[in-house]
DNA sequence: GGGCGGCGATACCGCCCGGGTATCACTCCT
DNA sequence: AGGAGTGATACCCGGGCGGTATCGCCGCCC
């Protein structure tokens, strides 16, 4: 199989019509369609279910979805990788740790002048990404090493160390009637029916359903929770940067977080060693 | 990147010939040439060093060495995968699971019965492999599910649930003046002149230097341990099914071992979870 | 119910690219 | 100096990929 034949495929399954994939590929539908036929006969098996309204994936098409993605990922970070081994090589040695935007600030400067401090140590460019999107930035070799959070981000595959665990706090607007309590339970906090929780992005982009606001960062998340239009449960590491009007209240009940450094698991990057070094002697 | 692209480069990087590598893979060596010159022209980055006495690699390329290795595995797992995702649609629901030929006998004949006795349980396939082959068979989409053995072998990349912690025995023939101490230090099993420690391959098929014998599985081991050509040190499970003329003696200051169950972390095969569950029920 | 619109498949064509052969350029080694 | 070995280059050919035109099929709707 040619990774060109996994992009069509991912594509169609994605789009769920030829027409539009084929748009999206820059392509004309014709060759896509002969494309994704000959796949499926190579395969011997029907990856996708042709009615008369788009199509459908079949079992098999959903596997070969998830792993023409993972494939796809791996290609890219291979290609991306030596690249900058590459760079390395000719004396512009640098380490990408990709980190959640507003998560374990604090962490995130220890280490980094953990790091910096020791010998032999690079540049080390700090990609902020939205929650949920590290994993993949780490997977298809935009990052060498990321900062995660068990239990929301998605460890699969990586090798990682633990760093610090922390409990959560719920973070309500200043005036709000619980905000002067000493501690919350988990149940009262997803009752309050003038506060929903926020609704984060799914891996694909879109979001569950349910009644809270759609939010992408904290920033938006903060700015809710001051007007007054969300509440929301978070590592209780963000008091630091904790804005005027909000309150954080422990809610001991809730699941504990894990921040842990996580990398591919086949690294050889000297680069990434002492970073993880630098952060479990933290 | 072409998957074309990664196997012609992979071959050469293995062979570190393009005439033998053009013929391992078929074709002449002048596209080869070109495909790989193009592969580096694209990439801004010199892969191979060319020495008038065949190549090397630069530190790139054996980053590109390693990384198209895992990408090419991950797009034969995208290919098995969905085949096999395609015949239990079908009807012929199958899991395939790897186990080191002649290690963990006991504990599979169990977890096969465990298994089975689930309702909805499948038909189990068993691979038996050679050790260290293990993961790569896991990691290319031959079995969906494999038994490895802590700290043997590489689980990076998988998820894993430990099974069951033993210690290590030598094995030694029947005759030699050490067979009947109660219990040796590891230092005086890898110190016995006459009977050297073998030597196992290296996932490449290659075998590591030293004065031992090489040896590909245990049945070979065991017959050169019976000639008093060698001893060995392995799991105590080997016991259970050790022939006439070797005897175990324990080694209590030796690494223990951990069977562990092991599956590629995005599966989503109720099988593979049903046999999860029945081994960590064991 | 027949026309119409939307969608995927098929037919056919042209061109680029991947592969083949022949040959060159360079370097060791004798 | 000559020859063997190795990778690069020159040049040609054919298959496959992509393009346009069109068909077949199914809903929909006036």
């Amino acid at each position: 199989m040619e990774t060109r034949e996994l992009r069509y495929f991912v594509a169609v399954a994605e789009e769920l019509h030829f027409g539009r994939a084929a748009q999206r590929l820059g392509i004309a539908q014709p060759p896509l369609s002969r494309a994704i036929g000959g796949l499926e006969r190579r395969l011997g098996a029907l990856l996708l279910e042709r009615g008369s309204r788009g199509v459908t994936l079949t079992a098999a098409g959903e596997v070969l979805l998830r792993e023409a993605r993972a494939a796809l990922d791996a290609v890219e970070a291979a290609e991306r990788r030596t690249r900058r081994a590459a760079l390395t090589a000719a004396g512009h040695p640098t380490v990408i740790l990709a980190a959640k935007a507003g998560a374990s600030g604090e962490l995130l400067a220890k280490l980094l002048d953990a790091y910096a401090a020791e010998p032999g140590a690079v540049a080390v460019d700090v990609l902020l990404c939205g929650p949920g999107e590290q994993a993949g930035v780490l997977r298809d070799g935009r990052a060498d090493v990321a900062l995660l959070h068990r239990p929301f981000d998605d460890l699969a595959g990586f090798d990682t160390e633990d760093l610090h665990t922390e409990g959560q706090v719920a973070v309500l607007p200043a005036g709000h009637p619980l905000a002067t309590r000493p501690h919350l339970r988990l149940a009262e906090v997803t009752d309050i029916p003038d506060l929903p929780l926020p609704r984060w992005p799914r891996p694909d982009g879109t979001f569950p359903n349910g009644p809270g606001p759609k939010v992408r960062d904290h920033t938006q998340l903060t700015q809710l929770i001051a007007l007054g239009r969300a509440c929301a449960i978070v590592p209780e590491a963000i008091r630091t940067s904790l804005h005027e009007g909000l309150t954080a209240v422990p809610v001991p009940d809730s699941p504990r977080v894990t921040t842990v450094i996580a990398w591919p698991p086949h690294s050889r990057s000297t680069a990434v060693a002492g970073l993880v070094r630098a952060a479990t002697a933290l």
